[in-house]
DNA sequence: ATTTACAAACAATCAAGTTTGTTTTTCGCA
DNA sequence: TGCGAAAAACAAACTTGATTGTTTGTAAAT
């Protein structure tokens, strides 16, 4: 393009860039086990060598990729967490946003590692603190809900980690059960079971944050 | 052994079983990938010859193995959904059974083939029949519980779906996260949420099962 | 006798990691 | 500032090991 010399440190970012998004991709498209170093380097428009130099092996290529993805998907949590925070959404709002996160490729690539995960301790090690950040992107999501429906946090905590569960069992169904309907009848009953734990306390403030049980 | 002569079908059946309990096994304990057809035969106490006698392919050994894994835990849910009518058992219960029957390595066994399913038409296709008849089984145990609290029978499905997800998801998240009293939390909230939407008919209060230890 | 169950050796493929070679960038130093 | 050595970024060929499906051989059941 423009730039004809460009430095070290941009050639080794980019590349290193292009081979993990090439990585990523893969992972959703052909598999964990399905994928090779040479498909990943041809995706990323790369010869086999430079993926070589930049990482040592194949496990580490992925575990820095997944590291990224989860990275990035933590920043974008921290981001809704504050919007959220500011506006004071409902929890409906939440169910809909970790859905469309959870849909969109996170937790497809999520069930392509995690049985690695089971059975390779190194990866896993690698795999914990980023997944533990990951959580707190999360926690940051549902302390912002507590404080705006006064609700106790624990208890808002357990409601939110159990949506985050059942948003996994579900994605993890539609590979084998394709049916849009199923799916938003149960996003629709689930969100129907919170709304009384995490009442609007906006207009006809009638509602004081407690909800029967 | 007792026998010294056997008949062919008899060895063949034994032999299969061994070969397929085997592959599940190695399934659970090593995961899909990493395990091979020798250490299969090798688990089995068996050639790898003889497992290429009854199993044309890998691929075949592992259709016919989780297979006859769903069809076993099927019949268990079938007979379980017996017993539950009969004595009008409570949601408590059901939540029980199902974290109990899917903790038991079948969801370990499941994360396993279905990334395999998602990138493999022909084992999915060949996986679809099998799981639909354990779907039938889960449907089996919803209507007893409908019809034992008198609700709904779309509602009861839906919630009891709901359950299955959440369980799902709970189970795959076991794989990073190893805190037992976060998951016996997660069931006693789901618990303590279907409680009032399957209200036990008999005077004697929704006492039903306490989590396990 | 002929088919079946099993056993073991064989052949071909494939992928990961290594090595070797070439071009571009960096940097110490005159 | 300019030059040459060193290092980094790539590229491609090579090595090795593992795995699957196949083939060939043998004992037992039909």
């Amino acid at each position: 393009m423009a730039r004809e010399r460009r430095r070290q440190k941009d050639r080794t970012a980019e590349t290193s860039a292009r081979l993990k998004a090439a990585t990523i991709d893969l992972l959703h498209d052909r598999g964990f086990w399905r994928m090779s170093t040479v498909e990943i380097a041809r995706q990323a428009g790369v010869s086999r060598g430079a993926l070589t130099h930049h990482f040592a092996s194949r496990e580490e290529i992925i575990t820095e990729s997944v590291a990224d993805m989860l990275r990035r998907v933590t920043d974008d949590l921290h981001r809704f967490a504050e919007d959220f925070a500011d506006r004071g959404g409902s929890s409906d709002e939440i169910v809909d946003y970790i859905w469309r996160m959870m849909s969109d490729r996170l937790f497809y690539v999520t069930m392509e590692f995690l049985p690695e995960a089971r059975h390779n301790a190194d990866f896993k090690a690698r795999l914990i603190p980023v997944v533990r950040a990951f959580h707190a992107g999360l926690d940051a999501v549902w302390t912002a809900l507590a404080a705006r429906s006064g609700v106790d946090p624990d208890r808002t905590r357990t409601a939110m980690n159990a949506s985050m569960c059942l948003v996994r069992g579900m994605i993890a169904q539609t590979v084998i059960r394709d049916d849009p309907l199923y799916y938003t009848g149960l996003l629709d009953f689930w969100k129907t079971q919170l709304r009384p734990l995490f009442p609007v306390a906006s207009g006809r403030g009638a509602e004081g944050g407690r909800a029967p049980g």
